[in-house]
DNA sequence: CTAACGATTCGCT
DNA sequence: GCGAATCGTTAGT
């Protein structure tokens, strides 16, 4: 085998596949990458949460809901579905299922590897704490993931995931309620978030 | 065209 | 723990 062994990009098929749970649950300990004016910066996915586009009233694209902005998530898996939040924060998700079945999974916090001195200096802070890439927000301003990235091809070269061959245990592996959908009703106690036991680099509220 | 609001974060108390 | 920041999207007039 070659070096690429180790440092693998997942492929169409891992995102296409039917059950965007198990997806977000796979996610966890593989890394996220961003190749951004030629720098490379990344961070071992350690929180997600799965969004479903058939009966959770917490998706934006929920039962057909087929607008300018959820259109990405239509158009088959492993592409970037980046939003603004509140009018400040590019929070990344990454579509899954095939045409027409608009599920999404969004990533919620990574821990640094590459390119954390970049990092910082993104987020404007003087040294690596939780809270450089804890929570959505942060860690898309640490990539410099924005909305401009919607739509990119997670194939490509600018955003991908990939497997470095950190598989974790099932007992490493917590799920609990997503964060911030209480507008979805009862849809907002599916345990669809996704964390790697004890990380201290998961987002608040920890599980 | 208008208005309400959000899959959040940060600073201050 | 609480409230402000801040603007694109969305649905309704």
């Amino acid at each position: 085998m070659n070096a690429n062994f180790t440092s693998m990009k997942l492929t169409r098929d891992f995102y296409t596949r039917p059950d965007v749970v198990t997806i977000s649950r796979e996610l966890l300990g593989k890394f996220l990458v961003t190749r951004i004016a030629g720098q490379l910066t990344s961070g071992m996915i350690v929180e997600t949460e799965a969004y479903c586009g058939r009966n959770d009233k917490a998706c934006h694209a929920n039962n057909g809901r087929r607008t300018k902005r959820t259109e990405i998530m239509f158009e088959g898996g492993g592409k970037a579905y980046v939003y603004l939040c509140y009018g400040i924060h590019h929070l990344f998700n990454v579509t899954t299922n095939i045409d027409g079945l608009a599920d999404a999974v969004l990533i919620r916090a990574i821990e640094p590897v590459d390119g954390v001195d970049l990092m910082l200096k993104r987020r404007n802070k003087p040294e690596v704490r939780p809270d450089l890439t804890s929570g959505p927000g942060a860690l898309s301003q640490a990539l410099e993931i924005t909305t401009s990235h919607y739509g990119q091809d997670l194939l490509g070269d600018t955003v991908w995931i990939e497997n470095r061959d950190c598989d974790l245990t099932e007992e490493q592996i917590i799920a609990g309620n997503r964060i911030g959908v209480d507008y979805a009703g009862e849809d907002a106690f599916k345990p669809w978030r996704f964390v790697i036991k004890d990380s201290p680099w998961m987002s608040k509220p920890r599980i």
